[in-house]
DNA sequence: TATTATCTGTGAATAAATTCACTGAATACT
DNA sequence: AGTATTCAGTGAATTTATTCACAGATAATA
């Protein structure tokens, strides 16, 4: 099974779907409503959807339960994975309580930061440690997860000892391109590129507009 | 002129790389630095350059000064751009002092919250207001950019005031998918989708390398 | 029970993106 | 000088992704 990482995407976004209907007690769903749920067409999520030969019943869709099920026992989220953030700025204090990783699966347990004061002072439920604990803690805590929200300048470093320590996958939120071993999965969020990425869209839509 | 996404996306990551070795005072980039830095090649970056007529030096590459000025003039940064942020939480409170926003041409000139108690105890230099005034001080702002931190539930609503007040682009932060009018830009960073991704990467990366 | 409508699944067709392969040009080197 | 090297630019080839088109199946309808 190879997918490409537009799938992937793609299906990961589906997952969140499946589980706010699940919620909300719809038992079937049709690629048609995914893909506009999700903004795509109902031929590349019926693609999607037959490489992992989930089954879909004629005139009705896909349930719900089942179908989510399978996607979490393929490869997404059967067991809580533990992730940890690296940074307690304001940025990284508010991934520390972001409700929402909890939901789904995901549990930040630990956060780190270089500046000791700063981890006396915050306040929250999850355990804070000076980076120089990082290795320890991530074994100790079997953390799979690094999530980086430290300045530009320190971000590699962070990244280099986090996957010393054995994490699998890194988040990177600060604005520089970090490098990781190949075997190591990372997405950089980059807020000024998004903004970038939108100035740049808009800029081009009113040019062809024009024409 | 109609680049892709895609293009558009490299070519945002080349325009931050651009403006980080102007300030280290390099004067020439390959398009094989360049595509190292961004994760890409050196074919595609090429290709991408060449939509734009960006001229290239032989044996030396593209002249930073210039090819980052060309770029902004293009569909960038040439003037500053205003952007507001809805949702002051921990999340809106953070990205309302991120600092990389100025430095990029990007400045936040407003936030919006509707809990006022909230509003009375941000400290920060930047106004801040009740969403009730949010068409009012768009309008008076020149406000081009939306920036959603407010909870799941709230934010289709936010979106919509924020287009009907005449915004361009929407960046949304909140877990949920949005709609917007075809002539609006908008761009969905869900960090518990990024996880799911990266989660999903890792898995699979597994079962390919068990093979 | 027959008919119609809707939805999946998938091979084929199309479109899009990337990579290749090569030309031309300027620098560096001998 | 002359030669080797490195880099941009670009049409062609290839690979990848998306869309189409239609068969097969079941639910709804009459």
């Amino acid at each position: 099974m190879d997918l490409s990482n537009n799938t992937i995407e793609r299906i990961c976004k589906i997952f969140g779907h499946l589980d706010a209907l699940e919620k909300k007690g719809v038992d079937f769903v049709s690629s048609r409503e995914l893909a506009e749920e999700i903004g795509s067409t109902e031929h590349t999520i019926r693609k999607d959807i037959s490489l992992l030969g989930g089954p879909g019943y004629t005139r009705k869709g896909y349930e719900v339960r089942t179908f989510k099920k399978e996607l979490g026992e393929k490869f997404l989220l059967t067991q809580k994975r533990n992730a940890c953030i690296v940074g307690l700025g304001r940025l990284g204090t508010a991934l520390l309580d972001y409700e929402n990783f909890q939901e789904d699966g995901f549990e930040i347990v630990a956060g780190f930061d270089c500046n000791v004061n700063k981890i006396e002072r915050i306040r929250t439920n999850i355990d804070v440690f000076p980076v120089g604990r990082l290795a320890e803690i991530v074994r100790a805590r079997s953390i799979e997860l690094g999530i980086i929200a430290v300045p530009a300048e320190a971000a590699q470093g962070v990244v280099d000892q986090l996957t010393e320590a054995g994490v699998k996958g890194v988040l990177n939120f600060s604005p520089v391109k970090v490098n990781v071993p190949a075997n190591i999965v990372h997405l950089d969020m980059d807020f000024t590129n998004a903004l970038r990425f939108i100035a740049a869209r808009f800029i081009m839509k009113k040019n062809n507009d024009q024409k």
